[in-house]
DNA sequence: ACCTGAACACCGTTCAAGT
DNA sequence: ACCTGAACACCGTTCAAGT
């Protein structure tokens, strides 16, 4: 479990590479060389570049996960307005690290163990507050996965639409994803049970 | 605006690729050879490998653009059942064509001008949608933009986290992204007027 | 157990040249 | 206007060898 500094150091040094550049910039070479290392070094630590690029998503999606928990256990506040600003920080995230962001739902997600495990994990932080939403009576009864999953793919798909471009719109019928989130919260609001 | 016969088939080429092996597996070599010229003919059609995939994703977006119009003209039936449909519609796209899905809305969407265009037309069929069900009283009032882009980037998260494997949930509280869609409907249509 | 340097195959891109 | 073949630089990966 414990990360030799070598491991964490190319892991970071490919986040770097990653935020400047995407994908195509992590090239073993510059991961090593910023790492102090030789250019196949990586290979002792990950069975490739994929292998390394997965540890990225991972230790990011862990991030993810310890942040949403800080949240949710800070402000004694209104459950649904703590799901609120986990979903504007989920966003947030997206919109200053979208190459992390766009790595870390890449289409291999779950052939890697242990970013499977790091995602579960992070959404199991938010299936918890819209339970706890429930039991205020802020949220409709039933499964709380689907109103979490709810949630967590209308955030989703509005940050990933707004970092293509897809979602700016000219003036009046604007929608930005903090705006969306809360239009959702607005109907289930009126739909409390 | 006519396209050459070997440009079409240049990009053809490239979409099979994709599908079979996602970008990486777009080699301008082979797709060279599966038009039936030399490995660097596709330079005199595409600024280069960027280029040709935006093309690939463009003429995607086109046919989806096309397709929403189908299906808004078709059935006389309810502007929001016809939504409904057309979301159901883009959620099957995802899961046929993951690889052209993913392509299609990558970071460089707003960079190619064609692409821009096509998904501002595709975007064009459902706030067209959205505003006949305003008018049907199926639909809150409001800008209708801000309504298809709600019901767009639910489809569009819900779609993408399935395809990372981060929407599967164990029996019971499972929420396929068609459900979500509906639980949506359902929401909207308690909040009518 | 971890690292290095040389080497290999492959790919995007450029260029001079052909029709 | 469109295409070809050779060439270049770069990258992921493998391997034999070192400590």
């Amino acid at each position: 479990m414990t990360e030799s500094d070598t491991r964490s150091a190319l892991i970071s040094a490919a986040a770097d590479l990653l935020d400047e550049g995407g994908p195509a910039a992590v090239t073993l070479r510059e991961v090593g060389a910023r790492a102090g290392v030789s250019h196949n070094a990586p290979y002792k630590h990950f069975a490739g570049k994929e292998d390394l690029l997965a540890a990225v998503a991972a230790r990011e999606l862990e991030r993810q996960a310890r942040g949403a928990h800080v949240h949710a256990k800070s402000p004694p506040g209104a459950p649904l307005a703590q799901l609120r600003t986990a979903m504007h920080g989920y966003i947030r995230w997206a919109r200053t690290y979208p190459q992390r962001f766009k790595l870390t739902f890449g289409a291999w997600s779950t052939e890697n163990e242990d970013l499977g495990e790091a995602a579960a994990a992070a959404r199991a932080g938010l299936i918890d507050l819209a339970a706890a939403a429930q039991k205020a009576r802020e949220l409709p009864p039933g499964e709380p996965e689907r109103l979490a999953y709810l949630f967590l793919a209308l955030a989703h798909g509005a940050a990933d639409l707004e970092l293509g471009g897809h979602l700016a719109a000219d003036g009046k019928g604007r929608a930005s994803p903090e705006d969306l989130i809360d239009d959702l919260i607005a109907l289930v609001r009126q739909n409390r049970r």
